[in-house]
DNA sequence: ATTACTTTGTGCCATTTGCCACAAAGTATG
DNA sequence: CATACTTTGTGGCAAATGGCACAAAGTAAT
């Protein structure tokens, strides 16, 4: 592999699915070429930027033309690793647990969510969706088998980071993280939280101002 | 009203929350006081950073001793407006509005799900949780009758926009937004999008390199 | 072919963000 | 009360980020 000469940006990174998913929904409307203008107008963006976070991986675009759309769309999905099934497990059947196997925006972009744990010995042999609830015992043997690497968790606050802990003495990749935590990891896992209390407490900022 | 001599940044704001959710947990521990030093191991974080972001608001802590953890909580409560009661209004109540409204983070910290709309005629009229589905005709007097400022959005991307569009004729003030589309909004309305699938896309990029 | 457009990729600068490091002010201890 | 700590608040620099603006390269139309 060539020693990338520049570093990409995470923020780079965090905006490549955005462009992933505007261009699906133009591969959808049968659109077959875009410019960096007409997707900014609909990411709410510049087109600069759009073209800055692009050149960071190559040069996709023809000058008074602009993007091929399959195009563009398959090599920003190769280059963020969309381009094959990603499997993961989740910890914690409550409430969100439940819906979060539900939940079929995951599926639909090839995440597989092929495990379900809980701690509580109460919840272990119910059946959820299409498999069982296992002990977190079976973790480790269950990761390796079904070859998983993103481990989801929704387990109360009070047994998040010890969850975390566990995911990644099993060698988890990336964490999504529902929980109100800021868990605690070494530097090559990836985290992401969601957390939808915490977006509306900065909203009110704003909304208090108006009244 | 003085006039703000310099302006929050938006990332103050949205990294308030944070500490109020650590101040809320030593609270509930007891502790009394903390330092920035505490404080900041424990959301992982500088020291610098978290008085850089508190001194935009005013001088909260004593050297030597650090922060009133009482008195820290309350004020930023203030600030971001936590001091009161927010309601919101749900619409869409499929699966993932059903989980929305069970979900009962909101209710513990104060928001308020008080009305569920759903623009399908054949969801009107279910009863989930404790009201009743209603129609989109009836958003405009709902939302003045019950106070309502903030819309939660859970339709599919399809109708998402033009949800948004309703809510914002109505004048609604802030949306938390689980369609995946970029919402087109003026200026002067705040979003916030929940996108977990996002998250997960963004996350593979790093996992892709390690295998 | 020529002229008038369109659009990319990027050098460069302006703005934003993060944080070091230090004076000032407090605490703790003998 | 003096000495040794601790910790805040912030000036100022360093790094990251955003986007202008322009040359280069393409398209379109006559």
């Amino acid at each position: 592999m060539s020693m990338d000469s520049v570093e990409v940006p995470e923020v780079v990174v965090l905006r490549l699915p955005l462009y992933v998913r505007a261009l699906s929904q133009l591969m959808s409307e049968s659109i077959d070429v875009v410019s960096s203008q007409q997707l900014g107008s609909l990411l709410q963006m510049t087109p600069a930027q759009i073209r800055k976070d692009l050149s960071y991986f190559g040069r996709f675009g023809k000058q008074g033309r602009g993007y091929d759309v399959r195009f563009l769309l398959h090599e920003l999905q190769e280059i963020l690793g969309l381009d094959r099934e990603w499997r993961a497990c989740l910890v914690g059947v409550g409430r969100l647990g439940r819906a979060i196997i539900n939940y079929p925006g995951f599926y639909r972009e090839n995440f597989r969510i092929v495990a379900a744990f809980d701690g509580d010995r109460a919840q272990v042999g119910n059946t959820i969706g299409e498999f069982n609830v296992q002990p977190m015992s079976e973790l480790s043997d269950t990761v390796i088998d079904k070859n998983i690497s993103i481990g989801i968790v929704a387990v109360p606050a009070q047994q998040a980071q010890n969850v975390i802990d566990i995911l990644i003495d099993n060698d988890i990749k990336g964490i999504l993280n529902y929980a109100p935590v800021a868990a605690k990891v070494p530097m090559n896992i990836v985290v992401r939280n969601i957390d939808p209390v915490l977006s509306l407490q900065s909203m009110t900022f704003y909304l208090r101002e108006l009244e």
